[in-house]
DNA sequence: ACATACGTAACATTGTCAGTTGCATTCGTC
DNA sequence: GACGAATGCAACTGACAATGTTACGTATGT
C-alpha cells in the first residue's frame, strides 16, 4: 500500500459502518474488503476504540461496530485519534543548533506549521462521517440483499 | 538528519545569504556550516536555482548567491520551489478502488487537503526570508570581522 | 472442549531519503 | 595549455519508518 493508508483505512471502514451501524464486522472481513491484513485493521481500529469511536468484542460472535452515531463522528475525531499530524513533521526534537539563525528560523516555521495544523483540524471538524458516505451506496445496497 | 531537512536546509542557507548577499558561498562551506554534505546542498539549492531564487557559478571562484533581493523571497517561494507538499501525501495515484465508498471518500478528503495546502502557501507568502533573519545575528557579526 | 475473534509482540518487506562516492564539466589562475 | 577548484549528475549505500506477516496468548459463546 501507500503512505497515509491508516487514515484512509479508518475513514473507509467508518464510512461503511455508518451505512449499517448495527452490523458487527470482524477484522478479517474489513481487511478483506480493504485489501489489507487483519492485524493492520486491528492496529488502526484500536486507535479509534481508544478514542471512543467504536467498540470491539472478543470471542465467538465478536467484531467491531460503532459506539456512537455516525453523524457524531467528524473527520477531525478520526484524524486526532490516529495522532497523525499530517502537517508538521518539521524538525522538532532535534538537538538545538548553536546557530542563532537556525534556532530563530525553526521557531518561526514551527509557529506557522502549528497554525496550519490547527486550521486543518477545524476544517475537518466541519465534515462528519455521514457526509462522506455516498447517498446511493452500491456496497450497502449489495449487503442489504 | 531528519525529515523535512530539505526545507530546513534551504531556509537556513537563504537566511544566511540574506545577511551578506554579495558573498559567494561554495556548497562545501554551506554543507560544513549546516552539518551536512555538499552534494545534498547542491541538490536542494539546485531546486531553488530552478525557481530563479539564486544562481550558481562553476569553476574556480564559483559558488552560490542570491539572484534576487532577500526581501523579495517569501517562504512560499522556497516551499514551492522544493515541491514538498507537506499537507497532502494522502493516497493519490493509487489504483482506483472498485468500492464507491472509497472513491467518494478520497475525493472529499483530497478536497479538504488541497484547501489546507493552499492556505498554507498563502500563509507562507506573508513571511519573507528577511523576516526570519534575526536582527542581531551572531553568525553575521562573526563573519563581518 | 472447541472454534472464533481480538490483542500483542516479533519479524520481514518495502519505500523513501539523506548520505556517499565517483566522474565529467566548467572556469579561473599559473 | 596544464592544473586546481568548483558545480552537475548518476549510481550506490545505509538508516529509518510504515506496512505486511506470522505466531501465540486471551477471551467469549456454543
Amino acid at each position: 500500500m501507500k503512505r497515509n493508508s491508516r487514515l484512509s483505512l479508518a475513514l473507509h471502514t467508518l464510512s461503511h459502518m455508518a451505512g449499517d451501524p448495527d452490523r458487527v464486522r470482524t477484522s478479517a472481513d474489513i481487511a478483506d474488503h480493504a485489501g489489507t491484513n487483519p492485524v493492520v485493521v486491528r492496529r488502526v481500529l484500536g486507535k479509534l476504540r481508544e478514542a471512543g469511536l467504536l467498540t470491539s468484542e472478543k470471542g465467538h460472535a465478536g467484531g467491531w461496530k460503532l459506539s456512537v452515531p455516525a453523524d457524531a463522528i467528524s473527520l477531525a475525531d478520526v484524524y486526532l485519534a490516529l495522532d497523525e499530524r499530517l502537517v508538521s513533521g518539521a524538525s522538532q526534537d532535534d538537538e538545538p543548533s548553536d546557530c542563532s539563525v537556525e534556532t530563530g528560523l525553526q521557531a518561526r516555521v514551527s509557529e506557522v506549521l502549528d497554525e496550519i495544523e490547527e486550521s486543518l483540524v477545524e476544517r475537518l471538524r466541519e465534515t462528519s462521517i455521514t457526509d462522506v458516505h455516498p447517498k446511493s451506496c452500491s456496497y450497502c445496497d449489495q449487503q442489504a440483499t
